[in-house]
DNA sequence: AATACCGCTATCTTTTAGGATACTTACTGC
DNA sequence: GCAGTAAGTATCCTAAAAGATAGCGGTATT
């Protein structure tokens, strides 16, 4: 049993590795903590994503729940992506990843 | 500065997601966590992982300090990886995350 | 001497992620 | 009616990650 335990807590880490991992989507749920953004804004504040990936990792966040995506009834074009209740839950997670990662740059830098 | 600060963020969490992400190294960390095991030991704990995989997964781990390979001199062949001081400050993260990630298992499911 | 396990390494192939670039549709303002 | 911006799609390409499979040097077991 200790056993099973073990193997569930294994892909409990591999199910959020592949959700937050890759090389965007961390950075793209880090940056809609911040606010809800639009499309391009995202894009900018990403720096350097191509809008194909951009979306793709939208639409992946979406599925998973984390991120939802309204259009704006009236005025122009303009879509908000922002995280939804469950995507919220995630913040105190990022939190404590940007704190291990300060700490961790210290120990190999130094 | 405001951006600034977040820009930092954003570095942060892509450089703990590099060292933690991927297919296999959080599994490797986490099961890790547990107690140091061998070589074998491991492979068999992750299930298909490739000795190739682990081998190079191993080694990452090794040059950022996370992990230790120890041989032991006597008796037969039999190498001990453990975390270092530094990988175990990873512990509290890697339990959020497999807190994150049962309740995100509910929440997509349910 | 034969078998078997440990801790790998080597080679080869497949899969996947992601970049580059161009195009599209819809609306706004002039 | 033309340019501009937003929000994407479509197509093609490359590099890196990981799987499959085989083998090797050592030890210990019988």
């Amino acid at each position: 049993m200790r056993n099973k335990q073990k193997q569930i807590q294994l892909r409990d880490v591999q199910d959020v590795l592949d959700i937050i991992g890759g090389r965007w989507r961390g950075a793209v749920l880090a940056s809609l903590c911040d606010k809800e953004k639009r499309f391009n804004e995202l894009k900018r504040d990403l720096g350097n994503i191509t809008p194909r990936t951009l979306t793709k990792e939208l639409k992946y966040l979406e599925m998973n729940k984390l991120v939802s995506r309204e259009v704006e009834a009236s005025g122009g074009a303009s879509v908000l992506y922002s995280l939804t209740t469950h995507g919220k839950s995630l913040n105190p997670l990022i939190g404590q990843i940007v704190a291990w990662g300060q700490k961790h740059r210290k120990v190999v830098l130094g």
